[in-house]
DNA sequence: GCTTCCATGTAATAGGTTACATGATTTG
DNA sequence: CAAATCATGTAACCTATTACATGGAAGC
């Protein structure tokens, strides 16, 4: 329901920015970690807005970087954005293609799940870092609660991974014997 | 990185089925909450499959019903599938538009953020209902844990909901107030 | 010297979703 | 009597991802 263009307007609620700044929010700001946007979407979705009057930009020139067109919300594009948040929030979709490996962790070659929980670990536990950096300098209520959800899932998801590993792992007990030498 | 036509193939792998029942699973079944695949891409995917001699499929006709396609994985099939498990489980994908709607909570009339509160744990709540019901006939250490994992992380969100929606409640008090009575 | 960061943008492609078409039967 | 279930399939559409193009500066 929420398509890239009006991500662009809520992350251009919260201030100005630049096409290169939201990717960033989707990757480790804000929005990050639970939603997507590529280049190829964002800066199409910013010159229609655009067009479309809901935004205004301004050129800043900047020493030894290239120029920068800064996005403002204009009055219309405040107004569509708070209507688009009366609708109805989509599902949440969550796809998992390491659960999907681990429905035939038997099929895999002994070791292999290990290494694809180390590794699952060890990304969830780089988003956790993230986010509780996120934590400390959220400044809106709404940044609390969205950057705790993600703690307390991550949180979950890593307790999970290290108390239940062994259900996949203890078929190939020989490649567990080789790693523990 | 993996497509329908590999989902399918793990599937499969499972038993034999045909294109309707494999939708199923991806809503109720084991493959429930972590991956999806419409009609739409589950047909043509299995077509393809079939021309490319990883499948073959018997016609069973039922009384009172449509005749349906009962597929099965080849020797090939079987190759292919296991193949494609050597690789790398692409990373986790998580998508919550209302996340995004909890960042703007201040923005919403009153009462409509706890609404939408409500209607996000009802929905948490069915699916660990029928998560439930899942890790009971789970018949694989693969199948347990993949329903554990959904467990534990929907018992966290729910949690998390239940113990922290003040916090994007509390500026609309009036709302409060009137559903109180 | 190589890689990464900053910064914007386009074009081809691929992939899947949505809607449509059909129809008998069971359930509410 | 209406709606949901079972069952397969097609076609139009759309959206977004990927890759490409460009280029200076800073860090390793």
């Amino acid at each position: 329901m929420l398509d890239v263009r009006t991500l662009c307007l809520g992350v251009l609620h919260r201030g100005d920015s630049t096409g290169y700044e939201i990717k960033k929010m989707f990757e480790e700001g804000p929005f990050g970690h639970f939603l997507e946007a590529s280049y190829g979407s964002i800066y199409p979705a910013l010159t229609r807005l655009t067009e479309e009057g809901l935004l205004s930009f301004r050129d800043e020139r900047q020493k030894g970087r290239p120029d920068k067109k800064v996005y403002t919300l204009t009055d219309r594009g405040r107004t569509r954005f708070k209507e688009a948040l009366l609708g109805q929030p989509a599902e949440d979709k969550f796809r998992s293609e390491f659960l999907f490996f681990s429905l035939f962790a038997e099929l895999l070659p002994p070791g292999h799940m290990a290494r694809l929980i180390d590794r699952q670990l060890a990304l969830i536990k780089d988003k956790a870092r993230v986010i509780e950096d996120r934590q400390a300098h959220a400044k809106t209520d709404g940044a609390r609660f969205v950057s705790g959800f993600g703690q307390a899932l991550y949180h979950a998801a890593i307790e999970y991974l290290e108390n239940n590993r062994t259900m996949l792992e203890q078929e190939d007990s020989v490649g567990q014997l080789q790693n523990a030498q």
